[in-house]
This record gives structure tokens, C-alpha cells and sequence, in this order.
DNA sequence: GGTGAAATATGTAATTG
DNA sequence: CAATTACATATTTCACC
């Protein structure tokens, strides 16, 4: 399998918490040399169990007030899914295809209102947007465990 | 501000890219000396505009074959915001509190439908839980920038 | 913000269980 | 054959300009 052992859990747990954790620190934790544990991490990288290491920004606090759930129901020919842009758009952070009703779900980031109301008529070009604002998240992301 | 200047955002870039960057690298890449970066990055996490460094996972090779959006409509003195719990549950990446018809979203994972089915039951307790399947995220993250 | 020296950390090769 | 030890190189962290 693509993660080994507990250890490689280990790894993985102590890395989602803290990314810039020295192999040595990291060693310490798991109780094995340096060179060990950069081979297991070099592993995992390699196999694509680990898919980077990010930095994550306070979005208020790098000028990003209004951040949105917006739902698109898009017209087929036009679909947002066919734009390859999306993917640069800075005000993405996320896109998911969905099941069900709608089309995808992205959340998107901007300064204010003023600018989440012309991103919505960026939008209206694939189909028929629909916003629901993001009030407070409590979860904003969590690490991945193994599910007992 | 928070983030001082454009050598500031050009740092953020970088960690954002890649978290495991040396100060000695990101000295070289912003024609900085080493110390006066990590000063810079040291300001940036004490301010709280890095809010962490976290190594990302590929879901589906860590086991977590099913992930999905779901839309939760709470009946009010059991809402699933009032449930702290919820922070701890491992299946939930992310919730976010949102405007609207409905009371909050989760980014759900579990290994698959069987256990996806077990959630929707979990949930069911708080609210009438709405589900729908991620089918392929085009954008799972993305790297905050200055906007224009 | 830069420099230089001491303390840590990393990468590699040979070696062991 | 993955983990350890040993050693050369690179990085971090001070004190000071």
C-alpha cells in the first residue's frame, strides 16, 4: 500500500501539523535516525501520498473580507468546467464537480462586496451563479488520519 | 498592515509554494540575507497572517475513496454548529457557517459509500443533512495573492 | 538589513541486523 | 533491504556592525 505502517502515519500526522519540521525533529518523534526518516518521507512524496507542503494564509489578514460558497447551475455548451481560466483565477481557492443538481461548487475570495458582485458577473457567463457568503469557519481544514 | 511589502508577498508566494523552502533558499530567491528572511517570516506567523504550514494529502491514496459537500439544515436547538464535537470528528476537512437557506457545509472523506451512508446518519441527529458527491476537484487549493 | 562564527541539520556512503 | 553510524556539506541562529 501507499502508506506503510503506523510510522508512515506518524509521519504524515506530525508533517500535516507542523510542514517545516526538521528531519531531525522528526526522527526524534518517531524514535528513528534522520536518514530513515527521510527516505520514508522521500517515499511518500514519490508515490503522491504526500501532494505538497503549503503554507496557509489568515484570509482577513492578507486583505481577502469576503470569502463565498458560490454554486453554479451551468448551461451545458458554456459550462464553467470547460474554462481551463478557472484555474488561474486568483479569487478561487477551490473548485469541485459536484453530483446532484448543480454543476460545481467553488469557494472564492475577494477584498469586499464590491468585488464578490463583479466576480458574480464573471461568473454568469457559464450559467446561473448562486452565493451563499462563508459567515465563520470552524473547520477550515484538518489532517488526514487513518479511520479506525 | 499585516503584510509589509511586495518582498513580503513574494515570501508568501514562495511558502505557500512549497512550505519546506530553506531560509537560505528563500534568501536567494528574494535577494535577501537569510537572517533578515527569517525575521520577515517570523513577523508573518506572529501576526498571524501564516497561519500554519501543513503537508496536504491525496485522498484517495491515503483511503479516503468518497468525499463529498454536504449542505446541513439544522433545526435550531440542536444545530450542528452548537455541537463542539464536531472539530474533532476525522471524516469532517472542512465546515464552513454560511448565509442563506441553509446553516453550514462540510467537506466530508471517509473510505466509501458505506461509511458515507454511516455520516449521513450521524448527521441526521442535528439537522436534515443534503449531500453531494465530489466527483473531481479541479482547484483543491489554491495560493492567496494581492489582487490586482 | 548585513556579516561571520558557532551550533544544528542534511545528504551520502559504508555497514549492520 | 530497511535502519544505523559516520562524516562532509549546508543551514540556522546568534552576536555585532
Amino acid at each position: 500500500m501507499n502508506v506503510k505502517d503506523p510510522v508512515d502515519w506518524h509521519l504524515l500526522a506530525l508533517l500535516q501539523e507542523d510542514a517545516r519540521l526538521s528531519f531531525n525533529e522528526l526522527s526524534r518523534r518517531v524514535n528513528l535516525s534522520a536518514p530513515a526518516v527521510a527516505e520514508r518521507v522521500r517515499r511518500l512524496q514519490e508515490s503522491g501520498v504526500i501532494s505538497g507542503y503549503h503554507a496557509h494564509i489568515d484570509l482577513e489578514k492578507a486583505g481577502r473580507s469576503a470569502t463565498a460558497l458560490m454554486t453554479m447551475h451551468c448551461y451545458g455548451p458554456t459550462c464553467l468546467l470547460k474554462e481551463p481560466a478557472v484555474r488561474t483565477w486568483p479569487e478561487v481557492l477551490q473548485l469541485h464537480r459536484v453530483s446532484g443538481d448543480s454543476c460545481c461548487v467553488l469557494v472564492v475570495s475577494v477584498p469586499g462586496m464590491a468585488e464578490l458582485e463583479h466576480f458574480i458577473d464573471r461568473l454568469a457567463a457559464y450559467g446561473r451563479p448562486s452565493t451563499a457568503m462563508i459567515l465563520s469557519s470552524p473547520v477550515t481544514w484538518r489532517a488526514v488520519e487513518p479511520l479506525t
